[in-house]
DNA sequence: GTGGGTTTGTGGCACC
DNA sequence: GGTGCCACAAACCCAC
């Protein structure tokens, strides 16, 4: 069973370290986004409309209006719209 | 056709923009990781088998405690805890 | 350490096994509707679009209408209409 | 503004019926799961520690390949496989 | 362009 | 009754 050296095994366990720490403070981002929708429900949004409002204002303007044209063209041929 | 007044608008402007924010600062420590796992490559480490050894050691800490968690429910029922 | 008797883990088996089964069919079921989407994309039909129709048409219409006009108001606040 | 001919619309129609057919037989087994839950639960078992019993029994196959990939992985990387 | 993997969104569930 | 949690399913993104 071949292994690494001493080196090799070092720079190993510092990327890894290093992944690790950036991993948490991705984590403790998505805790603060997670805690403004809460704090936005609270005072009365509608935090499933939130997210698409943030979801859409992501989206290309362009690709935007295409998706929704789309989507209509479909909703009509089976009379959702 | 009901809408917002100013001030509920300002209030849903500013949510909007902290989440976006937040956000931003996320996709920034993911794109920061995949630089890791880059720089990592470049130095001859396989990308892949670095990704299987973080999320062991990640695994490894939630499966020991679920794994007590799961022996702390048996011996309650079991009046031994 | 304490453990069941020979009855109750005969029903405990029991009970796994029966969902087990139950499970690999539902997976089958998920893999079934994968392929009608893709069937469906391969004569031109937008995937995406089709998702948000099913997904529409399972909302209950009252629930649709509201939903929908809620994201019209919040899309007006924002300039996004 | 453009919209579906006739065949198209029936197309879509088709589609859409079978994903929803499907998706309701879908449901149905995911209630006939939750129901053997219940039904366990009430002789008694813990409805969570079963969970992470077929949970377990699911993973123990999976890790153990990925562990199996992982090992191959380093073994071609060595010239050993 | 396709597949895999990661991440995001949804729904059921228990607790309060 | 509602709120937080957790597990599952869907969407997205990158790499190939």
């Amino acid at each position: 069973m071949s292994e690494f050296g001493a080196a090799p095994t070092d720079r190993l366990r510092s990327f890894v370290e290093r992944i690790e720490r950036l991993e948490e403070e991705k984590s403790a981002l998505a805790a603060d986004i997670r805690e403004v929708y809460s704090e936005a429900k609270g005072v009365g949004f509608d935090v499933k409309v939130l997210r698409q409002i943030v979801s859409l204002r992501k989206m290309d303007q362009s690709d935007r209006r295409e998706q929704e044209e789309l989507l209509d063209i479909y909703k009509r041929a089976l009379d959702l719209a």
